[in-house]
DNA sequence: TATTGTTATACTCTATAACTATA
DNA sequence: TATAGTTATAGAGTATAACAATA
């Protein structure tokens, strides 16, 4: 059976991608969160006092999708909001979202090395820097 | 502001896989269809007579999704059925289908060749071994 | 005038379960 | 017993447009 996609860049990129993010959510099924709740709590633990139209720009997630997102984790007792001027908020992971959290990161972490171990030696050095070079976005 | 992400293969993965599918997605507009309408029609034109299952099956498409695209295609003339057993069909590309697939491959081999080349010359050969060791559903 | 948070909504993609007809 | 096609449906994820309040 012929594939004649199995040989371009984009499709193995979107096949890859897909597969493997399915496996990190399987791992993270346990926790009872997904890969976006995970990436969004990293990154308010990485910049405290964001705001949510920050993350969402930085996370690539619309303004008015963050809305929902970032309501769930307030409503399990993960992040809390700060209210900074009129009209934002500054978000911080609470001190059980910062427990969790942790948790999640080891997840991720040993995740995202068995990821590179996938890839000989030789070539894991050039693993980041190839997906970068493809990721043209920004 | 710090990316606590942006040097995580997962992440890089999927990001790059989004940015990189909406483009092509932007490019193939034009043609009235999308990156799965093509590379169904593609793997078809590789198989012909494949059935609607096994071409999923390629795509990672489930059974029951793939029943309103194939019809989809079908209703805009692009692809035929044709009984093969009492359960099965065989699929195969028009005419008319394959002089639209002819235009969509140029287009997606233009995109893929930009896409490699995003990648310095010197590490462009380790692209897809990358993407396949990272690809591990298979 | 631009930005933040928000609501509402629509559309696509995907996942699951079930049914039938056939191999 | 396994498979192909099918239907129906539910859940994500994403995109757009609009609005009020604020900078």
């Amino acid at each position: 059976m012929a594939d004649p996609l199995s040989s371009l860049p984009g499709y193995l990129l979107r096949r890859a991608s897909a597969a493997t993010l399915a496996e990190l959510n399987q791992r993270l099924m346990g926790e009872g969160v997904n890969h976006a709740d995970a990436s969004l709590m990293l990154v308010i633990h990485a910049n405290p006092g964001i705001t949510q139209s920050e993350a969402g720009r930085m996370l690539g997630i619309q303004r008015a999708n963050m809305v929902p997102f970032v309501a769930r984790l307030e409503t399990r007792g993960w992040l809390q909001r700060e209210q900074v001027d009129g009209r934002s908020q500054g978000l911080s992971l609470t001190g059980a979202g910062a427990t969790a959290m942790a948790k999640w990161r080891t997840v991720i972490d040993a995740f995202e090395a068995e990821l590179l171990e996938r890839v000989p030696a030789e070539l894991r050095c050039h693993v980041v820097p190839i997906l970068r070079y493809l990721w043209n976005d920004r």
